[in-house]
DNA sequence: GCCAACGTTGGC
DNA sequence: GCCAACGTTGGC
């Protein structure tokens, strides 16, 4: 199983909108970007990821798991477009802010400190442990 | 609201 | 295939 980011503004696309979801959860549409893209091509089912409030808030708020491959992004009829489904699976307790996570040495490598852009990002077991602790997410799951 | 960083586009 | 121009993102 591997570990992923998930970038959105709450503004637009929150932590709380998603668990008004449930299990069903949503595409994760509007990534233009090759990639963002291609990360998502390479998620499994039940593979997990972070989900990062950017812009306002900048913290790791909740964890979702993917819950639908990679397939055509309905939100454009461009071909090249492809999205996951995701779903809420729970909250981060105490949500480890951007600063937190760059003061940590641990965590120094992790692309949403140096490639802040990048709207899904790759997560590593190690980097997925470290957050998972600081944001009192007890057993890592 | 500003601006730096980055990705994409398009002319050559 | 290069690179300038442009648009977007996201932290500040």
């Amino acid at each position: 199983m591997q570990h992923w980011l998930f970038k959105s503004e709450p503004d637009v696309f929150s932590f709380e909108k998603l668990k008004t979801l449930g299990k069903k959860g949503t595409q994760w549409d509007g990534v233009r970007n090759y990639q963002a893209r291609n990360n998502m091509r390479a998620m499994q089912i039940g593979d997990l990821g972070f989900f990062y409030h950017s812009n306002e808030g900048l913290n790791v708020v909740g964890i979702v798991e993917v819950c639908a491959l990679a397939h055509h992004d309905s939100t454009t009829e461009d071909p090249r477009w492809e999205c996951v489904d995701v779903r809420a699976v729970r909250d981060v307790p105490s949500p480890p802010t951007l600063d937190e996570i760059k003061a940590n040495p641990k965590l120094s490598k992790m692309v949403l400190v140096n490639n802040s852009r990048l709207s899904v990002q790759p997560v590593t077991r190690e980097e997925w442990e470290e957050v998972c602790r600081m944001g009192g997410v007890t057993p890592a799951p």
